[in-house]
DNA sequence: TGTACATCAGTGAACGCGCGTTCACTGATGTAC
DNA sequence: TGTACATCAGTGAACGCGCGTTCACTGATGTAC
């Protein structure tokens, strides 16, 4: 090809990064080949090994890189419990569950990560514990702390919400799912329905 | 081999479907092959084809024997509120969590469930709906319907639990969500926290 | 200003391997005569 | 009772294919002279 300036290699990087992270969101992380991760960033296969030292260490960056911009995502809602809130309807929408691709990592990954090696869980590690504080400081600005049973609780009920929502063929049964893990999550965080 | 009464081929596929069961729980669907259900099960890959029309066809009976023995087991616990107490305790104990192969299929697999094909999540549905019944009876006896949304939210936070446990590479980290999990699941049925 | 060279991100073919699946075959048994 | 045959669960080699990974090579550019 070409001679790039210093930041190419850089923004090539991120960029099969942000590509993997919506096919491991779409086909799992087994379910993925390094040709296909590739492919879909515009390169061939063995540029890959210029970028990363094997598939695990990308899949340790892209855990890293999707919790880090999900946690970005919910620092940007409106402030205090009201941006939360926001968060909580997006998050349970039948958009959310149709577009997995662009959806929540954890919804898409999470016992795949339980299955992986343990730089993978490192970064998921780091990334869960940042935005479960994001969540909990918006629960409770003065005292985060306090909150981090009752935000543990709504992350996790979250999580499998929006899987079980996946996973079941009814349709109807699915939009039940949602609706009910709606009234839970605002019943845990003390807020009530909106009109 | 050998010529065999009549329920000898019944009994071999049931033992396929048991030990790819475990199987699948610890590396998970598409990390477990034919040859090694096979060898699992005592048998050779060639025999496979003689019990299931594909390994899709297998993953749809597996999910719906391992949906319906969790359903036999909570039924088998003590009568009533109590009885699901112990479920839950059991649930969300770190034995659970460091023996994914004996443990809950829906913590070990759903989100790969939701990347299957048709039958497997049908199987998944009618599976999760006796579970949830289960569990709705034993919350309310007297009107199940009235507990669903809280028998709901029960699951997918039990699920979300032992996966987020599973994920993270910090023990202790690991070990307070089981202990924040284990506070928010009680609070949900209206139980207090045992001594 | 013009030519020769060094750089290095990316190419694409190839490696051995395990995948899901197919199939000709085996061999211990029950049955027929 | 003894022999020939049909049955059929299971064997194990082979199919084409995609996996993760390696590597000799390309070719557009910046630099040296």
């Amino acid at each position: 090809m070409a001679r790039y300036g210093t930041e190419h290699k850089e923004e090539t990087r991120r960029r099969i990064i942000e590509t993997a992270g919506r096919r491991f969101k779409q086909d799992g992380i087994d379910g993925s080949g390094v040709a296909t991760l590739m492919k879909d960033a515009g390169l061939t296969n063995g540029a890959f090994y210029a970028h990363f030292g094997s598939k695990e260490d990308l899949v340790a960056a892209v855990v890293a890189a999707e919790l880090h911009t999900q946690a970005e995502n919910i620092a940007a809602a409106a402030p205090g419990r009201t941006g939360l809130v926001d968060v909580v309807y997006e998050y349970l929408s039948p958009q959310h569950r149709d577009n997995p691709n662009v959806g929540c990592p954890s919804a898409a990954l999470l016992d795949e990560v339980g299955r992986c090696a343990e730089g993978t869980k490192r970064a998921y590690t780091d990334g869960a514990e940042a935005i479960i504080q994001e969540m909990a400081t918006r629960l409770a600005p003065e005292d985060p702390r306090s909150a981090r049973a009752t935000t543990i609780g709504l992350y996790t009920m979250l999580v499998g919400t929006m899987q079980l929502a996946r996973a079941v063929a009814d349709r109807e049964l699915s939009d039940e799912i949602l609706a009910q893990g709606l009234r839970n999550a605002l019943a845990l965080m003390g807020e009530q329905p909106r009109g």
